[in-house]
Order: structure tokens, then C-alpha cells, then sequence
DNA sequence: ACCTGAACACCGTTCAAGT
DNA sequence: ACCTGAACACCGTTCAAGT
């Protein structure tokens, strides 16, 4: 696996980095400490080694980041999706998220690209063939993938940014105090959940999205 | 409207920054140079002052990115919604993403916060109360007001990024090299569509997903 | 080919001091 | 109360040089 220099001529030394190894180092950081601690000096630190050493395996920290997506991504099982196309549909944007969602470092990624790593490319094809077999057009299917991609990717955005927040907890949230002060006769619905609020939109509603969407995408098939 | 000191000692100077200054110089430099030339550092030199300065007008940054959406927000237009209940949804969800579509430097609030600012509260407050309407119970409102926020977030995040990659349009996207390559046996749905793929995922669909997911939401009412 | 050291051009934020 | 200067602890990336 580990790529080797193709002459070993005396005065060439054997690498000491590798592509795997910065991927490795990097994956060992971000489980250990998140994604802020991802840099590449401290990478390169991690490595015992300088920052300018890791762009001689990886063009910038873009590419870094895409990949550790495709490692990630390579690494999930491939589950066996349903034959009936509607619940492949399902399925097959349960398995987008929940990819995506065991690796929060990863929003940052998904703002700079909007299509998956390669290895995730089988979910997109899975969506669009079981989008067709329930009777959109092509076009359609197309649509239809692109729509469930913004719900998900809106999902974890949400998901991550909220748990980022209450990884430093100690200041009150913009939304509790904002709460606190709704006038009743602007804001009725609101000041009538406003002590519910908190839990209402705690809970995970991400499958039952995901089904409420596509029950709206197949109405038109 | 500009805040002065309210004891006028021999001593005291009169403030030379304030608040308001501060989210004009911004707004400003936002919109000449977009939102990666919005630093504190900057935006001090901008105002002829010293970083620190800065400090003593708004607690960090996030408080003034926050400043900032609310200043927005509050100058959007109110537009009078339609009374027919679903119609009132979808016309709701509509300004939510107006509001947010045409200040994209806000995507980074955007994760920031899972609530609007409060200029913007009233589309929360008319997309729930047009839920209950369409006769959802308040609980099934709430979560029709997440699973639209997340879609509209998820469209934002990947419009924004599209954007900001066309602007250095040097390198060709992740996306064109990955197309070019698909094997026809393996993912022949993608295959088929390859050649179509960057003007069929380039068009905007904001609007009819999200009249898709009102109508799946709506379903179960 | 692979790596190092020093530098460039930045960040957000804190501290101690000045008027 | 309002502001400054200097500093802390970082960034990503480039350049020129070393073996």
C-alpha cells in the first residue's frame, strides 16, 4: 500500500510521509479532538514533521478534506437496499445521511462540493434509478435526488451547528433569549409553543422528513 | 439614533465608533468585497480604528454577524401573504429563502444559529400558523416548520458554494472530473445522464421542491 | 524526490495602559 | 467611557534552499 519512490538511487532517502499516512494522522486527529483542530500545521505537527511536507502529498487543504471523505466513505457498509422502488428511495437517502452524519467535520466539505465522494455515488445512482422505477422522467428523478441532497445536507447543517453549540455551553442561546421575549399578540402561534420549543425542535425529525418528502416528490409521478 | 455618552464630563470624548457605524462599515465592505473580506481586523481598518476598538462596541463576531442578518432583515419588504392556508405556507417558505438568498454571506450565521433573527420571526410565525391551519396540529406544524427550514438551508449551503467556485473558476470541479469517468455498467443511470448533468442540476428547483414538500407535508394532514 | 526554515499575509481575541 | 499598542496563539500557503 505504502507508495515508494520508483528509483532508490544512493542519495535518495526513502519517504518518510505518505498520502495514507497524512490521511490516517488526520482522521486520528479529528476523531481525537474535532474538526477545529484540524490544520495543517498541526497536522504536520501530529507527523513530526512541517506544514510544507504535507503539500508534497496533497495539493492544498481542500483536497485533504475530499480525501478523507472518500476514505470515510469507502470504509461504510453498502447496505441492501428494498427492491420496491419507493422504499429504495427511502432507504437510499437514509444511507446519504447517515454516511454524512457520523463525520460532522464533514459540512465543511459539503459546502465546497455539491456531489459526493466516488464511493458515495452508488447512493445517487440508487436514488435516481428508484425515482424512475416509480414513475418520474429522468428530468424528474434528477429533481427529485437534488431535492432530497438540500433537505439532507440542511439537516445535518443544522444538526452539526447545534451541536458545536452545545459543546461550549456555557452562554445562553440567541433562540432562549429570543423566546423569552415573544410578544403574544405578534407572534401567537410562537408565544403559545414558546415554553415547548426547546424540546419540539430537540427531537430528530430527519426520517420522517425524509418520508414527507418523498411522499410529495412521487405525488406527481 | 446615534448612541452617545450620557455624561458629558470635561474629560470624556465624544464616541468616535458606534454600533450603527460599525454594521454600515460592514454592510459596505460585504458588499464590495464579499464575505471573506469581513474580518474585524478589516473592517477596524476600514473605519480608520484599531481592531480592539471593535470590541467595545459589539461582545465578537458572531454577535456582529448576528447584527448584521437582523439589519436585513428588517429592511426586507413585508409582503402582504395569501389567505388561503397552503398557499400561505408556500408563499412563507418562499421569503424565508428570499431573505436569505440575496445576503449570501449569511450562510455562515446560518450554521451559527438554528433560529432567525427576530425581524424574521414573523415567517415562522406564518408558516406555522398556516400549518395549523391546513390541519396539522401544533406539534406536526413545528415539525413542517423544521423540515422546510432544513430544505431551504440545505438549497442556501449549495447555491452559495456553486457561486462562490464559479467565481475562481480556474480549477475544473470535483464534479466534471468525476462524470467524465463513470462506468456505464455500474452506475448506468448516472452514465445516461452524464453529458446532462451540469445544465439539469444547474437550474433552479427551489421553488418546486418546495411546493413538493408542502404538498407531502400536507399529505398527512 | 522529498523535506526544511523562514517568511508572507493574514486571523480572533486578550491584556495593560493611556486620556 | 472609549480607545490604543503590543502581544498571544494561531491560520494556509509560497519561496528558496538543502540533501
Amino acid at each position: 500500500m505504502q507508495p515508494r519512490s520508483k528509483r532508490t538511487g544512493r542519495t535518495g532517502r526513502p519517504p518518510r510521509l505518505s498520502q495514507q499516512a497524512i490521511i490516517s494522522a488526520a482522521e486520528q486527529l479529528l476523531a481525537a479532538e474535532g474538526a477545529d483542530a484540524l490544520s495543517m500545521r498541526r497536522l504536520a505537527k501530529e507527523l513530526a514533521s512541517t506544514p510544507m511536507a504535507l503539500y508534497h502529498h496533497v495539493r492544498d487543504k481542500d483536497e485533504l478534506l475530499l480525501l478523507l471523505l472518500e476514505a470515510h466513505a469507502q470504509r461504510m457498509p453498502r447496505p441492501e437496499l428494498p427492491e420496491d422502488p419507493r422504499e429504495r428511495l427511502i432507504a437510499a437517502g437514509q444511507v446519504l445521511h447517515d454516511v454524512l452524519a457520523d463525520c460532522p467535520w464533514i459540512v465543511e466539505v459539503l459546502a465546497s462540493d455539491d456531489l459526493m465522494a466516488v464511493s458515495a455515488l452508488w447512493i445517487v445512482e440508487a436514488m435516481v434509478d428508484a425515482a424512475i422505477k416509480c414513475g418520474l422522467t429522468p428530468e424528474q428523478a434528477v429533481d427529485a435526488y437534488r431535492i432530497i441532497w438540500y433537505y439532507t445536507v440542511g439537516e445535518l447543517m443544522v444538526r452539526v451547528s447545534r451541536e458545536r453549540r452545545q459543546a461550549d455551553a456555557d452562554r445562553p442561546s440567541y433562540r432562549d433569549r429570543t423566546f423569552s421575549m415573544l410578544a403574544a399578540d405578534e407572534y401567537p402561534r410562537l408565544a403559545a409553543l414558546s415554553d415547548r420549543w426547546a424540546t419540539l425542535t430537540a427531537h430528530d425529525t430527519h426520517r420522517q422528513g425524509l418520508e414527507t418528502v418523498v411522499e410529495g416528490l412521487l405525488a406527481r409521478a
